[in-house]
DNA sequence: CGACTTTGACCGGCGC
DNA sequence: GCGCCGGTCAAAGTCG
C-alpha cells in the first residue's frame, strides 16, 4: 500500500500551464549556464568550480533527503497496513459505541478503499435495468463521500467551511449522535451540481467542524476562473478533489493550532491527533520529491541563486 | 428587490 | 402499522 499513491499532497507551484512554464524554466536554466559558461571561459575559474561543487553538495543532499523521506513513508505504510489489519482482526472494538445501523453502514462505506467497485458489486440482480442503473448511479453518488475536519477559533460558532465553492444552505438538524446543529448545503456555483455538503461539529471537539461531502461537482472549481475569491481560511491541497474519488489532504489556516487534515480514505478516523501534522509533512515532502514541476522550480532557483552569486561575486 | 438564511413541516427509510 | 430519525422543502425573515 503506497500511501503516497492514494493522498495526492502535490502542490500547484502557480505553474500554468505547467509544460509551457517546464520550458521556459529549462530553457531559463539553460540560459543560466550558457551565461555561467561564457563567463567562465572569460573569467577565473575558482568560483566556478566552487559552484559546482555546491551544485554537487545541494543535489547529494536532496537524494539522501529523498532517500530519507522515501525510507519514513515506508515505515509509515508499513506501521499503515498493520493497523489496518489489526483493525480487520478486531472489528468489534472499533463499534464500541453501537449506535443506530444508519451510522454502520456509514462507516462500511468509509472503510471502502474502493467503495464504487464494492457498491457496484452489491447491487442486486433481481431489480430491473432501469432501478439497477438508477441505483447504480445513486450508489456512485455515495461513494463519491468524502469528510473534511477543520478546526475554528473557539469563538467562532458559525458551522461554515470556505472551500472555495458557493453553497447555499438548504436545512439544518439536530440529530441524535450530536447536540450540536447539522447544516445542509448545496453548490450554488452551477444550477445543475448534485454535490452537497453537510457540516457539524465534532462530538469529541466543538471547535472541529465536521464536512461531509457528497458527489462530485460538474464545473470547474471557482478559485480557478477567479483567482483571487477573497480570503479562504481553508486550503485543499488536492485541488482535483471535487472531480474524483481522490481523498483529500486539507488544512485549516484559520489558527496558529496544529492544523487539522484530512484523508478520505479514514472517515471513520474522529479522533484528531496531534501526530497527525508530522504524517502530513512527510507526505508533502514525499510528493514534493516527486513532483517534476516543484523538481524544476528547485532547479531554476537553484542556477538563478548562482547566477545571482556570480554577478555579485563579479 | 433579489439573494441568502432560518426554521417548522413534510417525506421516506428503517426497526420494532 | 407505528414511531423515530435524517434529509429536504418552502414560506417567512433578514440583509445588502
Amino acid at each position: 500500500m503506497d500511501f503516497s499513491s492514494w493522498v495526492n499532497t502535490s502542490l500547484n507551484l502557480n505553474i500554468n500551464p505547467p509544460r509551457f512554464h517546464e520550458q521556459v524554466i529549462k530553457k531559463e536554466v539553460e540560459n543560466n549556464f550558457n551565461s555561467l559558461g561564457m563567463r567562465m571561459s572569460s573569467s577565473k575559474e575558482e568560483p566556478t568550480t566552487a559552484m559546482v561543487e555546491e551544485l554537487k553538495r545541494v543535489s547529494a543532499e536532496n537524494k539522501k533527503l529523498t532517500e530519507m523521506l522515501t525510507e519514513m513513508c515506508e515505515s509509515y505504510n508499513t506501521l499503515r497496513s498493520n493497523l489496518v489489519d489489526y483493525m480487520r482482526k478486531n472489528p468489534d472494538k472499533d463499534q464500541h459505541n453501537s449506535s443506530s445501523k444508519r451510522r454502520k453502514s456509514e462507516s462500511s462505506n468509509n472503510n471502502n478503499s474502493n467503495a464504487m467497485v464494492v457498491y457496484n458489486g452489491n447491487s442486486e440482480s433481481s431489480s430491473t435495468d432501469e432501478e439497477s442503473c438508477k441505483k447504480q448511479r445513486e450508489e456512485i453518488i455515495k461513494a463519491k463521500i468524502s469528510r473534511v475536519y477543520v478546526r475554528t477559533q473557539g469563538s467562532d460558532r458559525s458551522l461554515i467551511v470556505k472551500d472555495g465553492y458557493q453553497w447555499r444552505k438548504y436545512g439544518q438538524k439536530v440529530t441524535r449522535d450530536n447536540p450540536s446543529p447539522r447544516a445542509y448545503f448545496k453548490c450554488s456555483f452551477a444550477p445543475t451540481c448534485p454535490v452537497k455538503k453537510k457540516v457539524q461539529r465534532s462530538v469529541e471537539d466543538q471547535s472541529i467542524l465536521v464536512a461531509t461531502y457528497e458527489g462530485e461537482h460538474n464545473h470547474p472549481h471557482p478559485s480557478k476562473m477567479e483567482a483571487t475569491s477573497g480570503p479562504s481560511h481553508c486550503v485543499t491541497l488536492n485541488s482535483a478533489f471535487p472531480n474524483s474519488s481522490a481523498p483529500t489532504v486539507t488544512l485549516n489556516l484559520t489558527t496558529s493550532k496544529k492544523s487539522i487534515i484530512n484523508d478520505s480514505k479514514n472517515l471513520n478516523t474522529n479522533i484528531v491527533t496531534p501526530q497527525v501534522p508530522q504524517n502530513l509533512v512527510e507526505q508533502m515532502a514525499n510528493s514534493l520529491t516527486k513532483d517534476p514541476n516543484f523538481r524544476a522550480a528547485l532547479v531554476a532557483a537553484i542556477s538563478r541563486g548562482a547566477l545571482h552569486k556570480k554577478q555579485v561575486e563579479n
